[in-house]
DNA sequence: TCTGGGGTCCTAGGACCC
DNA sequence: TCTGGGGTCCTAGGACCC
């Protein structure tokens, strides 16, 4: 979540801003990936079954989601899988496999869009939904039973009067359940909460608060906002008091989010320890990225690689490129001269050559990506194994798409 | 508890320019 | 001939979220 936006002012991009008699949900599918692959395998209904990685827990790899079930044994999301199966032996381990979920995701988007709402997207498994209503809760369940009766699906749903206090609400709602929390509520059930029950404030966030004496919501939402200021920074350290008082914004756009980066990593199953494998590995991930971006059809600025070294050390090096790599094809300076008279194609337009997805290597961008990844993990000092490498491509930034619009 | 993969945003220091 | 102050770009790292 965005800093900046609990604090300016709506803006008309796009989507519809709400006025002072609308209400915000946040529905939140639940325990998605567990549920999609019971929904596809019913003999495992009512069992604990632990989603992740290579869906082996002797490999390296974390839960991505584990089942009510296994829940009870104190698996959860980001445990490392072997941890989880030495926590709940009995468990079922299964292959993340996004293209599924990611398929009856677009599913669920789509049934919330037969309602009277605005559906923006705030990741696979969660939706905010901006409405004119005087009976939340009896949209909220409508909401639940349309998820129910497409996807198949249970979900809980959190109103609130802006999107912080929605998304806070879905917590207590959680499993099958509906929850309102707004202003009048915020404090009595929050206050004595640790900060990092707010959306936005993490482990890290608490302790360094905790070192000021802060432990609870109610101590950040009285706290000193120099002192933040002094400790966090001019533009964090009062957000996070005004987080602490559950102000945020209330504007619900449907229009999608413009991809900013695209990346792939990979963590060994045996550290590295060759330098010539690790070039290896950063072509292809450079490959897969170019994959990705051809696929995008926008130009790349920059190239990121991401080095792990043992035991868990992560640097990045970056770079700008001379000059953007653009996926669709078009002549080189010294081409045009040649074949005067030819504009630059725009894209979208018929007749230009993209480079085709499902052929990693082939292509401009591949080339560059590569030799520019390769170039930058050069700059890295390699006095110890490679647990993991990652390459990142980031985009252009189009025109009226940076941060002040 | 030996810690995935894919993203976003913020901070801070140095370079460089006027 | 010692040095101001602001703005912007580049880069590395931190933190958070799902």
């Amino acid at each position: 979540m965005r800093a900046r936006a609990a604090t300016r002012g709506d803006d008309a991009r796009g989507g519809r801003i709400l006025n002072d008699v609308d209400w915000i949900l946040h529905v939140d599918l639940d325990q998605f990936i567990a549920a999609v692959e019971i929904a596809r395998h019913p003999e495992l209904q009512g069992r604990p079954v632990i989603v992740g990685g290579k869906g082996d827990p002797a490999q390296r790899g974390v839960v991505a989601t584990a089942s009510y079930e296994a829940r009870e044994f104190g698996v959860h999301s980001g445990m490392p899988l072997r941890t989880a199966q030495r926590k709940c032996p009995d468990a079922v381990f299964l292959p993340s496999d996004s293209p599924a979920y990611e398929e009856v995701s677009e599913r669920v988007m789509a049934a919330l869009r037969e309602l009277p709402v605005v559906v923006e997207i705030a990741g696979w498994d969660e939706a905010f939904l901006g409405a004119g209503t005087d009976d939340p809760e009896g949209l909220a369940q409508r909401v639940r039973d349309i998820v129910k009766q497409r996807c198949g699906l249970e979900s809980s749903v959190g109103i609130g009067d802006n999107k912080l206090r929605a998304k806070t609400a879905t917590g207590f709602a959680k499993p099958g359940g509906i929850h309102r929390l707004t202003q009048a509520d915020w404090l009595p059930v929050m206050a004595h909460r640790p900060p990092d029950a707010l959306w936005g404030v993490g482990s890290r966030t608490a302790a360094k608060l905790a070192e000021l004496g802060i432990t609870t919501v109610g101590q950040l939402a009285e706290a000193d906002r120099d002192e933040l200021a002094a400790r966090f920074g001019p533009t964090m350290g009062p957000f996070f008091r005004v987080l602490a008082h559950g102000w945020g914004d209330r504007e619900v756009t449907a229009t999608p989010q413009v991809p900013k980066s695209r990346s792939r990593e990979t963590t060994f199953q045996q550290n590295l320890t060759d330098r010539a494998e690790a070039d290896a590995a950063v072509r292809d991930l450079a490959r897969r990225v170019a994959d990705d971006v051809a696929a995008e059809g926008r130009p790349v600025a920059r190239v990121a690689v991401k080095v792990r070294f043992a035991p868990f050390l992560t640097k990045t090096r970056s770079t700008t490129l001379p000059e953007p790599v653009d996926p669709v094809a078009r002549l080189s300076p010294g081409e045009r001269q040649e074949q005067p008279g030819q504009e630059r194609e725009q894209p979208g337009q018929p007749g230009q050559e993209r480079e085709q997805p499902g052929q990693p290597g082939r292509g401009r961008v591949g080339e560059v990506l590569e030799r520019a990844a390769l170039a930058v993990l050069g700059r890295f000092e390699f006095d110890r194994p490679v647990r993991l490498l990652g390459v990142r491509a980031e985009f252009v930034i189009p025109p009226g798409h940076d941060r002040e619009e």
